[in-house]
DNA sequence: ATGAAAGCGCTAACAT
DNA sequence: ATGTTAGCGCTTTCAT
């Protein structure tokens, strides 16, 4: 790796001049001299060294995507679908912007804070935080951020966010289900949090408008740490006669109940109906195929990325909390009890 | 963030005593100022500048994962379901190691070149690289490296590779195929580069060992790229009745072509047999369930890092190149015909 | 047990 | 049009 400096003792030209024709300023340069450096440039195959620019700079050219999981919870994030599209086309996006994408998984959010300041990033995309660490983050980092599918403390701060309307989106399936003359129907999750939790508040809005009771014994935990997990589908299967619709929290689940029904012979949509969220790849291919709420983490990926390159040039963002609409798609899940 | 020369102010010491009580080079310093340093330290939360840190050290605790792709054929890598879960573990091996995680894709070699001089990474790992691109990246970069899923040119280079016994699986698959009565074997892929190459390699030394002709006329090319890609499975769908199994080179497409069958009349196993490669998710949780060789990419993530560290290490590495082995899992979309 | 000082490669303000 | 210089924060050799 050749250095600037020793490009300009071999032309004999000072490294202010090696590095103003490599930045293109080049109007105060001879022409001799631009063209002397450039060969040397292609000659050596120059390379500037990024560790000793973001020194001399207070810029790093580095994106930080990062998550917090959680052991017990999560499985490694990358690998869920859901998530690897996000990341992927944040990806795209960093790179289409010309920055580098460093990513970053811990379960100790102080580890997060140590990495954005030890990086000194430019700017950071977090994906899938609660609303007390976003807090905390929002405090302790005074760095371009934006948050993918969080909410937040009502304490007055302004983040910046890409998610979807979850609410409208339980909402919008329940409503679904009612129509189709379904009354019993269990909510299916993992948790309450964030994102599910809005879901199961737009899920409870449409029951009550429809003057249905809402009663937390439809409420159906399952635990996504390997032990208990199929343990917990079971459990779903051996009361799954007190429902005729299950609603579930994500695809992911949905399929997997789906499975566990038709392998012990329940009949879908027959026996009961089943509908998810998210649309992902198995949900349709599944047969029958899965009635759902198609979101697009792709846009998501892809808006948080614009969101956070505007925060960086800091250019005003027309909108602060993004909440995409997501679709009701209807396949084969779902019988119509009323017709 | 405090630096080192601030603290060192501070306590009114030098910059060295700092660092080598941080370092834990601690031998040679008085107790007191060990104990007024990591006072501060903590007052002050101190976070390394990792930039002026690389600066100065040869080294820079990233490793590159990377992976050029072609626009043409690829969809995005990182939305791969099956390179994600490779990337996913190769995240969670990185971290442990404690070193940082930059990803880096690109269509033009020269700008992976560039990407890994310009961080002056410590290690790469490169996903999936073509022969002729293996051989010009060992060329021109002299930093531990391991490929994933690579094969090579026999160039006397010594590559550290981490991969599958892939013309092994192919033609265990294949042989049974045979063994269920099966002859008319068509071979379904999107190209005959590497991994897939492989494949075919033992598809066809299974049919030879029993004897059957081995023909061109049987291998159907899949058009992975977005507009012909639905045409080329019609393609497979009228040419169907010529064969009575397809040896589907992925998961993806054999689930893909059975979907495209079931929704027009096929029945699987009872007209047509079909197996994968991979066994994925989507493979499992498909009915019938497909018929596949298992392989386990968060093994080869796994398996790929370690191999990275051990280079970086400048420790021996027992085996240039891991080839894990798949295994066959008999599920239901094979029919057999010889009972 | 502690410090001084040079240097990593680059940038940018300021001369000339 | 080109050069000088200080400095970014840290490591490391060599003194003391």
């Amino acid at each position: 790796m050749i250095t600037i400096k020793e490009m300009a003792n071999i032309i004999g030209v000072s490294s202010t001049t090696v590095s103003n024709v490599i930045h293109g300023k080049t109007k105060e340069v001879s022409k001799e001299t631009v063209e002397k450096v450039n060969e040397l440039l292609e000659k050596y195959r120059y390379v500037p060294n990024m560790n000793a620019r973001n020194l001399a700079k207070k810029d790093s050219k580095i994106i930080g995507v990062v998550y917090k999981y959680n052991k017990n919870t999560d499985n490694n994030f990358i690998q869920d679908p859901f998530a690897s599209e996000i990341l992927g086309a944040i990806e795209v996006q960093i790179r289409k912007h010309e920055y580098y994408t460093m990513i970053y998984l811990s379960e100790e959010l102080d580890d997060i804070l140590r990495f954005v300041s030890s990086w000194n990033v430019d700017g950071l995309i977090a994906v899938g935080f609660w609303p007390d660490d976003c807090h905390i983050m929002k405090k302790s980092i005074a760095k371009p951020m934006v948050f993918v599918d969080s909410y937040f403390n009502n304490d007055g701060l302004s983040y910046v966010n890409v998610g979807l309307k979850d609410k409208e989106g339980g909402y919008d399936i329940t409503k679904y289900l009612i129509q189709c003359g379904h009354k019993q129907i269990a909510f299916i999750t993992d948790c309450m949090v964030s994102v599910y939790g809005a879901r199961y508040e737009g899920y409870k809005e449409a029951l009550q408008e429809a003057g249905i009771p809402i009663s937390e014994h439809n409420l159906l935990f399952l635990k996504p740490n390997h032990k208990e997990f199929e343990k917990s589908i079971e459990n779903v299967y051996k009361r799954h006669q007190e429902f005729s619709a299950l609603f579930c929290v994500s695809d992911y689940y949905a399929v997997k109940i789906m499975n566990y029904f038709i392998d012990n012979g329940v009949k879908l949509p027959d026996d009961i109906s089943i509908v998810g969220f998210d649309d992902n790849l198995i949900g349709q291919t599944i047969r029958p195929a899965l009635t759902t709420m198609r979101q697009n983490p792709s846009q998501k990926g892809y808006l948080a990325v614009e969101q956070l390159i505007k925060l960086i040039h800091q250019m005003e963002v027309e909108e602060n909390n993004i909440q995409l609409t997501a679709q009701l798609i209807v396949r084969n899940t779902v019988k119509i009890l009323n017709k």
